[in-house]
DNA sequence: ACCGTTAGGTTATCGCTGTTATCTCAGCGT
DNA sequence: ACGCTGAGATAACAGCGATAACCTAACGGT
């Protein structure tokens, strides 16, 4: 009966590390159930996990960093599940295709992660150099697979790995990013979408035929 | 030294609308200068127009549907400066890809505005069915473009025109917000990246060669 | 077993935002 | 001359992100 019993158990000094934890869920969650950053405030994620707004900013040091956070997290496993899906391929060609297939699928899955992430100007990477970094590593991890699809010959040797890596990552991400901005448009079934984009994108790379 | 004497004079009855076009004109101004519609305050685009920000509700009934009406007048133009590139080239092909570089060099110049229209979600067409409408007018124009290539032979002619022109679609607005949200990324030449992406997402369409 | 330190919360408050209700007052039609 | 109307101003609201000041329970050293 004593109110204090309801209340949330103090957390013990050396894991101060569990709320952290829980206002990422909370955020992820809301995140996903409001489709939209604006509309989750620090009131509400606060509310969420049963505790007070300021007491979030003993975790973050602004919303946008609790933000990034959960996005960073996202952003780690599309690069994971995009090498994933290309190392079931056989060959580098194919390989390149699941790569686009997994990077579509997932920006699907997290639309608003994915929009905040590559749909935003600028927001996060002002000065942290350290986050451009790992931003880019899916990227460069593409190159090295036009790269080595080159090397294969399975596309043009005259191709600039970097560059086609850019055209296919525009293909790529301008469908999802279509797909998630524009979700009243008349599209067609997504999978067939997806399939003649990347077909269609890589189709003008491949060795004189 | 009458204090009312330095303040705006009261506008004639009829000319209402005037200030209407001074908060579009001041609206659109901001944006382009702020680059981010967050940073632009109702009462901010008020005081550029030299009165207070209740005044502004008069002429647009929330922020959104002002900002709305600034980016509409840039869709227009978009739709009309991709059908005129087009009419200039001499076959559909060169229209094709001539579309697609006016779309991305129209992107670049009014960032905000393209990012408003094609990289946030839904926030302006909720219930809107005419906004709808427009915003497809010049996808309508860009099926119509790959259908009369298909009919002059200048793409295979087994290929779903809908579905092309999505994919086109996809590749310009890829680089084009690509090269927006991500300004800090080592992009090579643009012009360069452009005619690479445009020339990668048509060749795959072109007749068995 | 005590006690100062400190981690992990609280309450109160700030300045800013979009927005609304209410008031003022110039100019037109009668 | 008078009142109606329309275009602006003033005042105020709720909600936002963020900060300052404070409280208190748990731990570590003696």
């Amino acid at each position: 009966m004593n109110p204090r019993s309801a209340e949330r158990p103090r957390t013990p000094k050396g894991q101060g590390d569990r709320l952290r934890g829980e206002i990422l869920d909370a955020t992820r969650r809301l995140l996903l159930q409001a489709g939209d950053v604006a509309e989750v405030s620090v009131r509400a994620i606060a509310a969420e996990v049963g505790v007070t707004a300021p007491s979030i900013y003993r975790h973050f040091e602004t919303k946008d960093e609790l933000i990034f956070a959960v996005c960073e997290e996202s952003f780690a496993e599309l690069d994971r599940r995009s090498s994933a899906a290309a190392d079931e391929e056989p060959d580098p060609l194919s390989g390149l295709a699941a790569r686009g297939r997994a990077y579509v699928h997932f920006g699907l899955e997290h639309p608003e992660q994915y929009r905040l992430l590559f749909m935003t100007r600028a927001a996060f990477e002002g000065d942290d150099a350290s986050e451009r970094l790992r931003s880019t590593a899916a990227f460069d991890h593409l190159v090295h697979a036009v790269d080595a699809a080159i090397d294969a010959k399975a596309l043009r040797p005259d191709l600039d790995p970097f560059t086609v890596a850019i055209g296919l990552w525009a293909s790529s991400h301008g469908l999802t990013s279509l797909l998630i901005a524009k979700p009243q448009f008349p599209w067609p079934p997504v999978d067939n979408l997806i399939e003649h984009t990347l077909t269609a994108s890589l189709a003008g790379l491949l060795p004189t035929s």
